[in-house]
DNA sequence: TCGAATTTGTACCGATCGGTACAGAGGCGC
DNA sequence: GCGCCTCTGTACCGATCGGTACAAATTCGA
């Protein structure tokens, strides 16, 4: 039911970030009238963008996360988890919802959930990254990095309008840490 | 008359987006009424936003952009560039307007300004990294990687509230540099 | 096939949106 | 003190906002 429309929502609060997703924007982009919107969704646009982060959430933590983890070997995951990524943001063409809302007036009301989106996606890396050798801090370091270079690569290339820029950044991620 | 609100106004536009701007929210931040406002710009929010915009733009390219083309030695410029975006985004809390419009649907607004900056701020750190005798597309990389690193610390800095996140990153980004 | 329950479109609500009109307050030369 | 011109607050405009109510359409079990 409600997950049938999570993309289409996703992708209206992606495009026009939270308070910019009116509901004739949403009604428009899921198909959906505002009766059958509001029926799945009593709680308006507030329940709406809480279920498509919690369903984002719940794609990178199976896809992302876990395999960051537990994968063996952890190089392995590392590199997993950069495709996964170029083809989630189709290459810094799509962006980083709860990027956006970190950076809007959305961090107030999502902050919780934006917080641990990332704090657990460098986590998870940091692991990833120590299980194949690197040094404790480093580990750490080095995840922060990777993850911060992904949400400004998104920036940059929706900016200049280059895909191949988000391409670029990420080739150089997967090198450093395979030299580091 | 404009110049003495437009940080106001930019601030205003920082925290809610072009789209959550609302002229409420402006006038409250300006303290000016509607009337006062539509007088100094009178193509509305467009024209405000295309101010500050102006404004910003204005700021980085007397005070970062031109110094790292110029600025002798080439070290001490891409230095005081550091020094300067620490000091401009507060540790990472305060936004990147600029990069706030390339995520959201400002992007088509205000698609020239966006991408003109972001293209200059690389172009001239590229060719103050060059003067200081790195390689052709070596300079290009890892000015890219810069600009790109700063945004999304911002981003990481404000989603897990950690100004010291963006501090760090800022460090290892001189580091880099001068080992490279 | 028929009645009940679910699903949907649409009309409507008060509030707020961006923007305009304009009367009056305020400053300034003379 | 007077007239002029700049500036500002406020009332108002149609449109759209998020949200509600509800009747018609649809689905589905029996």
């Amino acid at each position: 039911m409600r997950a049938e429309i999570l993309p289409a929502l996703a992708e209206a609060f992606r495009q026009h970030g939270y308070e910019g997703a009116s509901l004739s924007r949403i009604t428009q982009a899921t198909g959906l009238g505002k009766g059958s919107l509001y029926r799945l969704f009593p709680g308006g646009k507030d329940e709406m963008a809480a279920c498509v982060l919690d369903a984002i959430d719940g794609w990178f933590e199976s896809e992302i996360f876990a395999p960051l983890r537990q994968g063996e070997p952890p190089g392995e995951a590392v590199s997993a988890m950069f495709e996964a990524v170029e083809r989630y943001f189709r290459s810094g063409q799509r962006v980083c919802l709860i990027g956006v809302l970190a950076l809007g007036a959305g961090r107030d009301r999502f902050g919780a959930a934006v917080r641990s989106y990332f704090a657990r996606w460098i986590e998870a890396l940091a692991a990833s990254l120590r299980r194949a050798g690197h040094g404790e801090s480093a580990s750490t370091a080095l995840a922060e990095e990777v993850v911060a270079q992904i949400q400004g690569a998104i920036v940059l290339a929706r900016a200049l309008d280059d895909p191949a820029l988000f391409t670029r950044r990420l080739a150089t991620l997967r090198s450093r840490i395979a030299t580091a």
